[in-house]
DNA sequence: TTTCATATATATCATTTGATATAATTTCAA
DNA sequence: TTGAAATTATATCAAATGATATATATGAAA
């Protein structure tokens, strides 16, 4: 069974059910998380979502329980999708425990760290990009803020702010290198935003590499 | 009298009128500052704002249009107290036009810019700063888009991109420039967001001189 | 003081929107 | 196949919301 609050909802999780269920319900995730990135929760109304996803209104409440649990839901999916995404460096992590590092290693890690977050930013279709979902949220706390904070905002930045101290070698304090490390990831997140306007002869692609260089360069001068 | 494109609704604009209907106007303005930057354009109602700024309804009808009315003209004071709070540093505009300048210089005057636009972002109420309203409207454009892409975002870009050109002494092309100038921009604007997060013990006061330090920091690895 | 433009208030409308009751249909295991 | 659970569809509700018609009050100029 579902775990619900009370026993009327039936909000369907991704265990049980048939199996064309649970791709109706995978399309309504993923309209869903393209619709709020853009346009945020009360951007959206669920009339539009079950249009796009094909579906009719109750469908929503069937699968999710309400506009907000589909809120909460696209914020899990984002969740879990960056955990996917950045798999390969999750060995950063476990790398910056067995503190101090050498600082050339350190550097090293949070290049690969940096090139890792970009091409997970950047690489994901522009329209359907969580990374305009999670700083609207950052910005603007809603529904989902308590998820994506603590899930992805507070160990990102945490994460940065080790590595960049121990980059610097000691001459910048905590606080200046949580500094850097937010003015950092805000710019890629922030990057992303501007990014369809300035988008007109190249593909996104094409920057990818050109942002991954620029970053490197910041951390160099650190 | 004032420009309508029926004779339908009245629209008070900044210049007829009575002075108390003037106070009027501006409160509800800055009431609906506060509320689009923080919640964007549908995330509030009129009543919330009609509520907050203690009028009635049919004020914003009558001094604005209506909602729509009311959001252009929160862009457009947002330009105004841009271009207040920065003319200041308007001769960096200037002086980019008589180019080429010395390496040297050109990275002053960057420093200048980026400082006082720092200084911009930074020491307005956390609540009522434009920047959530301009970055929100750029990441997901509205009603107000085109008004602030073209007399901010745009002019802003292309005003730091120009001088990164030229503190980089050639060796950056101008997209490189170009990634370089959005990344610096978005960085403050992103921050900004994230800084009610990390903002714990000190204000915000005391990040200004931080990020412009890190913000110097990043010029001089050009 | 009179007068009219300016400004504020009350009541109400029409639409949108989130949500639900309920019926019909489909899936899949026994 | 069959039957119960799962899924989808129809119709509808109640509240929220943007907007307006209309009445009242206020201010300043003649």
């Amino acid at each position: 069974m579902t775990e619900t609050t009370s026993s009327a909802s039936p909000v369907r999780t991704a265990v049980d059910g048939y199996a064309k269920g649970e791709e109706t319900r995978a399309r309504i995730l993923d309209v869903a998380l393209t619709a709020f990135g853009n346009s945020g929760f009360s951007g959206v109304t669920t009339r539009e979502i079950a249009k796009q996803a094909g579906v009719n209104l109750p469908a929503l409440t069937y699968y999710f329980g309400n506009k907000r649990g589909l809120y909460l839901a696209c914020a899990h999916a984002i969740v879990a999708s960056y955990r996917n995404g950045m798999a390969p460096v999750a060995e950063v992590y476990y790398a910056t425990l067995r503190s101090p590092l050498i600082v050339e290693e350190a550097r090293s890690l949070l290049k690969r760290l940096s090139a890792e977050l970009a091409r997970f930013l950047l690489s994901t279709p522009g329209a359907q990009n969580p990374a305009l979902f999670v700083q609207r949220e950052i910005a603007s706390p809603g529904p989902a803020f308590e998820i994506l904070y603590a899930e992805l905002w507070r160990p990102g930045i945490e994460l940065v702010t080790n590595l960049i101290m121990q980059v610097s070698g000691g001459s910048l304090s905590e606080t200046e290198a949580q500094i850097r490390a937010v003015l950092m990831i805000s710019s890629l997140t922030g990057f992303l935003s501007g990014l369809p306007v300035i988008a007109r002869a190249a593909g996104k692609t094409d920057y990818l590499a050109l942002v991954i260089a620029a970053l490197d360069g910041q951390i160099d001068s650190l």
